[in-house]
DNA sequence: TCACTGACGGGGC
DNA sequence: CGCCCCGCCAGTG
């Protein structure tokens, strides 16, 4: 656990109900957009940090669920976003680029 | 130290 | 958004 952890946490927690974000967007606002791999690989701590986090609001570039699997179940991740209004279609967000949200 | 592994991204085809 | 390659870097054994 390390302050770019922590920048990450912070980042996910200000993501709105309803919307989503990217990894590769979490690496560009603090500065290390070549290393969005990190920001994935931190994500597998994300509940040893917060368990209350929104880690399902973060989705890759193209609006897959990659992290899926990283949930208690490999359902839950599209049920959560479903509940908040987002449509999942073979674990791609539909209309994604209407559901991005960037950090600021 | 080395090798390997990723909740990734961009570029090329 | 299919496939492949390369850059990225912390964690692991």
């Amino acid at each position: 656990m390390n302050d770019f952890y922590i920048r990450i946490y912070e980042v996910v927690q200000q993501i709105p109900y309803g919307k989503v974000c990217t990894y590769g967007d979490i690496a560009e606002f603090l500065g290390t957009k070549s290393s969005s791999r990190l920001v994935g690989y931190a994500m597998n701590n994300i509940h040893a940090y917060n368990s209350e986090l929104p880690a399902h609001r973060v989705v890759n570039r193209l609006g897959m669920l990659t992290g899926k699997f990283h949930f208690e179940t490999p359902t839950l991740m599209q049920q959560l976003l479903e509940n908040e209004g987002i449509v999942i279609k073979n674990d791609i967000i539909q209309d994604f680029e209407n559901k991005r949200w960037f950090p600021k």
